[in-house]
DNA sequence: AGTGCCATGTAAGGAGTTACATGATTCG
DNA sequence: CGAATCATGTAACTCCTTACATGGCACT
């Protein structure tokens, strides 16, 4: 739903063609989600369709331009007016699996945390070297690009925060018998949902 | 991608039939994630071409039970020794539209940000009120929903954080009239952020 | 008698991915 | 000359979402 928006959201900038949309698309991430270039054309059809873009004919070159409507300049506006809604986030995998890994008997939850969080610490020093070299050439283009890569270490920070958050919970619950499916002596007489 | 594999995991507890995947997919989410029974459906169907997964005829009340096979079961193996790969995030939208605002002129990236900013506190605080109320029925089932309103909240503060670092960048730049296109006319010499 | 949950599906469409086909141009 | 890049597409497929169709069963 983001590239949609994305390719006409450049599309203010001027006509464009659909590799032209790509490359520009890709500069500003940093080619951090290469997009392919299919899908380009693809939505390029969709948005021509849902008259948020018009075919311009073509330009000195002869290539096949498209140009945004009025339309598509009021999808812009409103997707920059509203906030991306935090209330029905997109699914994590990882919440998922860790979710699936303390309620199915018989899996080594600690040792998947414990992958997880490697891998994380891993992807967080790459962002890092390449923020290094991000921040080298310091043309003005790449503000966009360094605030993406913010964004990703940001969240692999915090990811690696709350896989020892979840390490220290599992502790917690393990010794706390009360907490766990573990019968104690004492059971609470009356048994709650589920 | 992750459904199916959350779905296989379940099928490790037992065989089950469609409907209560759905149930036991979201108990242990907190329905945080709302899981489409129709999905759950074409999803077995998947499952059982790939065969991971085969019809286990009805049980005692004549529901349509899946089994998993050795094969689904090798899948969820290697589905929790494999880490979520951190080099090829999902795409962001929040990170889209903000490298989007940056670069296309005329945007006014410091209210994009702000509105982002308020919607992801108020997302925030209704983890936090989620989190009091799963605290307070302290079903031992419920681990796994209180790991995922962890992660929620992880996010949104780094998010908020990342956020608070935009705008501060944004001064930065703003202030430097090498790095971005801004004209300098009474530029606040120190607007702090928060 | 009607509302609502349980239960199993199908249909249609949006979005994304990988892969393929086809040419032009450019560069070593 | 050959390889890489530029450029425009199409095809097949997965995943996901929304909506619809259908029936049983329980509670008021």
């Amino acid at each position: 739903m983001s590239i949609r928006q994305g390719l006409l959201a450049l599309l203010e900038q001027g006509p464009m063609y659909g590799y032209q949309l790509r490359v520009e698309f890709e500069s500003r991430t940093g080619a951090t989600w290469p997009l392919n270039v299919g899908q380009v054309y693809t939505t390029l059809g969709r948005l021509e369709r849902d008259g948020m873009v018009e075919p311009a004919g073509a330009d000195d070159e002869g290539h096949a331009v498209y140009r945004i409507t009025d339309l598509g300049r009021a999808e812009v506006a409103t997707w920059f007016r509203t906030p991306v809604s935090r209330s029905a986030p997109p699914r994590d995998e990882l919440s998922i699996k860790l979710a699936m890994a303390v309620t199915v008997p018989g899996v080594d939850v600690r040792a998947v945390v414990q992958g997880q969080r490697t891998a994380t610490v891993r992807a967080l020093q790459d962002y890092t070297r390449l923020k290094a070299r991000a921040t080298q050439g310091t043309a003005p283009a790449d503000l966009a690009w360094l605030l993406v890569l913010d964004s990703l270490v940001f969240a692999a920070e915090a990811e690696v925060r709350w896989l020892d958050h979840c390490e220290a919970r599992l502790s917690r619950a393990a010794q706390d018998p009360a907490r766990v499916d573990v019968p104690s002596t004492t059971v609470p007489t009356t048994e709650t949902a589920r």
